[in-house]
DNA sequence: CCCGTATATTACCCATGGGTAAGAAACAGT
DNA sequence: ACTGTTTCTTACCCATGGGTAATATACGGG
């Protein structure tokens, strides 16, 4: 308790306690990048874990130091999305504004965090191929992004900032057509991930918002057509 | 090759022989029909051919009279869902009418396919699965798709039916919220699928058309809240 | 220099499930 | 009734891949 203060006067945070387990911790997550990446170019299915530790010059059973399972691994790739998400979330709830415009962050963000490899795991990736422990985890933080979508939703009905519509189905349009950027969108292509973020947040709520959205500030003449990546 | 005129007088088209072949493409339809539910509930990889022979009061090696094996089941779910949707592209085609016309057309009956067995098997099967030959088809029939959206948009920005916008984008923005209705669609919700289709259908090309799509006939008060499946 | 802990390896287990071989049952035509 | 064909069953094979046991190596502390 008291005794012995000779040994590791914590005068440094960086006591090898520490540092050991910073680099359990790095190598956890190099793990679940190795991994998401592999499940999204072959399938969760497709993926062994041989393939994961030998892209990571180990072997399987070294995967075992960090995680349970195959399905552990999966669950915190989708955590890390959800968590990305959830921050957003929590922002934009203690800012203030319209309905319109939490709704239009939200856009931008959940469609950022589309174009990451976390993200893509919220949408690529079956909740079936889960412990049923897990399952529910991400159900509900799937339910609790829907929630979201929809609350702000209604939120801009009551304050006028967008006109009544139906609010379940507006909010699946919008959901969905942000989740399929996780099926299309690759880093090398022609639509840089903000391009495509402040496009759909537009494009998305144009047709509930009362008062047209094309943009205030900024670029003043810009046509949107000077979009597509040119002839580069 | 002449001779016998004796056997099988023609004169019914329902001789043995076509019978038989019907009751074995009836059998083989029957084992799509119950394989592509057990899909969607279970997921493929979750989904043995067991499954899939218990349900129908048969044994697995049954099934290999029908499909070379579990991934061509798969591949035929898949087809068979293209079939439907490459259906109305060609029915849509060959009508005439405005760019925006064509593209609510093809946003109802896709929405609609969407709410199908099959049409789900689109966007939750994962094209992996497949042997490389029959992935090739699918992509290929995907891209089709994808030009069909693609087409109709330039079309309406043609003939001043759509504002001038980046056609990829909005095809993606449109086919996202449109596939997404594979993953929430129920049967026994509270939405029935025409009135998604159609909602849909307006809701997509509101911020794209260049007169506003409010219905013009039909129900003239209508609110549009009214949708909500009310209390029960 | 020795010990305990964390980490990694080699070698193995074994349930799962797609797929096959051989033969029985159903059935049409003669 | 006999025969060939189609359909289906029983019994089996076996590659795959998640997971484990036993053991070796690296490392920090005393």
């Amino acid at each position: 308790m008291d005794g012995s203060p000779s040994s590791a006067t914590p005068q440094s945070p960086w006591t090898p306690f520490e540092s050991r387990r910073r680099a359990r911790d790095e190598k956890r997550e190099a793990v679940l990048r190795t991994a998401v990446q592999l499940f999204l170019e072959q399938g969760y299915h497709g993926t062994t874990l041989n393939d994961v530790a030998e892209r990571l010059n180990i072997t399987k059973p070294a995967l075992y130091n960090y995680f349970r399972g195959k399905d552990e691994i999966l669950y915190e790739c989708w955590a890390i999305g959800h968590e990305r998400v959830d921050d957003c979330i929590a922002e934009i709830n203690s800012s203030d504004g319209s309905g319109v415009a939490k709704l239009r962050k939200l856009i931008v963000r959940y469609a950022e965090v589309m174009t990451t490899d976390y993200g893509k795991s919220l949408v690529r990736f079956d909740v079936r191929d889960l412990t049923d422990h897990n399952r529910k985890l991400v159900q509900a933080s799937k339910r609790k992004i829907d929630r979201a979508f929809r609350a702000y939703i209604k939120d801009g009905i009551a304050d006028g900032s967008i006109r009544p519509c139906d609010v379940k189905l507006s909010a699946f349009a919008i959901a969905g057509s942000l989740n399929w950027i996780g099926h299309w969108y690759q880093p090398g292509g022609a639509l840089p991930a903000e391009e495509i973020a402040s496009e759909f947040a537009i494009r998305l709520t144009e047709g509930l918002a009362t008062k047209s959205s094309r943009k205030k500030a900024g670029k003043p003449p810009a046509r949107v057509k000077r979009v597509r990546g040119g002839s580069r």
